[in-house]
DNA sequence: ATGAAAGCGCTAACAA
DNA sequence: TTGTTAGCGCTTTCAT
């Protein structure tokens, strides 16, 4: 809107008494240029306000300084506000760096989709996914060359570049922390069990019994799908069950809380009838009664890790996936 | 990266044996082309596989398709699934105007910071703010030319075109259940009064006990931060100064749930001594106990129609500020 | 180390 | 209605 004719390379060129290639030599970072110069040039660009046309930039040299965070429009995406977290995190970082964040909202990320054909078109320099949709699609975006950074685990042993937290180590950390407090037979209520978070956290859940010398029980472990409501039924279900339990590790705080509600309605004490940990550290963690002791992962971190090895990408280095560690919180619950 | 040497206009066009001018008028929706050679364009572009080069696109036509969406890097906004619904409903709405969604964290939208100077480059087409940070500076864009539309009320009274929950309208709605209810004397905890939000949902409180003939008394508002430990604070507050009241409209689920465990802390029953109303219809007015009765606003709504009014000023509209209506969500706590 | 010059792929006058 | 033709502002060989 409005051509406020900005300055170009030709006024800053003139201006500076030099070419215009060093102009971009100097604005672009490229070393063999004098500092003299190259310090005139600073002084013209500054004096004439002047501000890189991004377009004209990405024509020229193919990279548009635009980095997608895909995510799919799903209920419990945004109605948790861990991921505006990550988003936050992997935008700021992304900033240092010069490039800007591409949100992406997918109903359904087909191959076919609005977003796919997006990512496939060259509009953005690399792709971040948060929990991986289709892995097929996003090894398809990543074999045609586009850097791609994932936060969460992929499901597949596939070579993709990921962060994400210890989801693992932070469910035995949770199941040893009931355990170390006297309890003396663990529940867990899991996640959604598609998603590999969940599958570490019920793995983790049963190293962490395993530890204390315990044989994980089928019959204590109930499946739920990380909403308070799956909280309040998957209690009810091992209450049904009639297998005594005096701790119950649930693979998120919302879980935990449903799984609270539904102990206190079955006349069950927290935390001595019954202890309870969630995963999280969210906000509903503090602010429930009695408050809940949960795993913290720092979600802030998470994004910025998942912003930090994608500008690694595309400066060509070597990348490694990385395990965020996560903090035992006690509070109230047990 | 990787220079698939995808096909350009020039492949199109001599495919399809016509001008590039016609491609591009045909890929531009324009109108005067002739039905069988825009078809033929059409087939060529499916055969050869072509996607737009949206940096070329921008460049020659100085529009680039991307639309900012700058969000405060304020704890509160990322601890809130509140703008992540936002954004999710922006992204989508503008997406199926070919608009892409550029999310741009700010930690102080200084006229000097990183985002203003993206903001003032021309490389979006359009700004959207998530509770007005400076005014000063968003009026100053807006005189620049830039569209702007703003999530929230602004504090001016400066024309903005923005899209607000009805916030006086749906306090005194709360307001008004609580005395339906037979509550004789109502107290409230105000949300950060610096935020246009706060204040209205205050005005819309006092308006609802004036309704009812009641005249609004300042021992019964205390004034929070929207935290719920300010929650927990101002109930204290309220109770230690003797003024008796049986019912509480506080300006958030967040402090609407501090109150109500100060207010079990000092041994009133919840809906019975005092009952209690919140706003936003969070996830955690559904999962406290007793459920809190609290007053839901539509927030993909209010993004989807940020993101309609965008792309009205884009096409160059009139565009109308919205208040979106909000609605009363009885459960246990009043 | 610096400059000249040829595009990058598309849009939009202008002509026809 | 269609085609011709200049650019848009920057990057990047290729010379020097």
């Amino acid at each position: 809107m409005s051509t406020q004719d900005r300055p170009t390379y030709a006024e800053i060129s003139s201006h500076a008494g030099v070419s215009q290639a060093t102009v971009s030599r100097v604005l672009n970072g490229d070393e063999r240029v004098h500092p003299d110069r190259a310090k005139r040039v600073l002084e013209s660009v500054a004096a004439l306000g002047y501000r890189k046309n991004r377009a004209a930039s990405a024509l020229a040299s193919g990279r548009t300084g635009l980095i997608a965070v895909v995510i799919d429009d799903d209920m419990r995406v945004f109605n948790d506000p861990f991921w505006s977290a990550v988003s936050s995190g992997v935008s700021r970082v992304l900033q240092t760096a010069e490039l800007q964040t591409l949100l992406m909202v997918s109903n359904m990320t087909s191959p076919t989709g609005a977003i796919a054909h997006y990512l496939n078109s060259g509009d953005v320099d690399g792709a971040i996914f948060f929990q991986l949709h289709s892995e097929e699609f996003v090894s398809k975006l990543a074999a045609r060359g586009l850097p791609v950074v994932i936060a969460g685990t992929p499901l597949s042993s596939a070579d993709f570049t990921y962060v994400d937290s210890d989801n693992f180590g932070g469910a035995r950390q949770a199941t040893h922390h009931l355990l170390q407090r006297g309890c003396k037979s663990i529940a867990s209520i899991t996640g959604d069990i598609n998603a590999s978070a969940a599958r570490q956290r019920l793995d983790g859940y049963r190293q962490g019994v395993r530890d204390f010398g315990i044989e994980p029980d089928n019959d204590l472990v109930a499946y739920g799908d990380y909403s308070h409501e799956s909280g309040i039924e998957q209690m009810r279900v091992l209450l049904s069950r009639g297998v005594e339990f005096d701790g119950v590790f649930a693979a998120n705080d919302l879980m935990a809380v449903g799984a609270m509600a539904a102990l206190e309605e079955a006349g069950r004490k927290i935390p001595d009838d019954v202890a309870v940990v969630g995963f999280d550290d969210s906000l509903i963690a503090r602010t429930t009664r009695p408050a809940l002791t949960t795993i913290r992962q720092d979600i802030t971190e998470l994004g910025e890790a998942v912003a930090e090895l994608m500008i690694q990408k595309l400066a060509g280095e070597e990348t490694f996936s990385r395990i965020l560690p996560t903090e035992l919180i006690v509070r109230d619950s047990a």
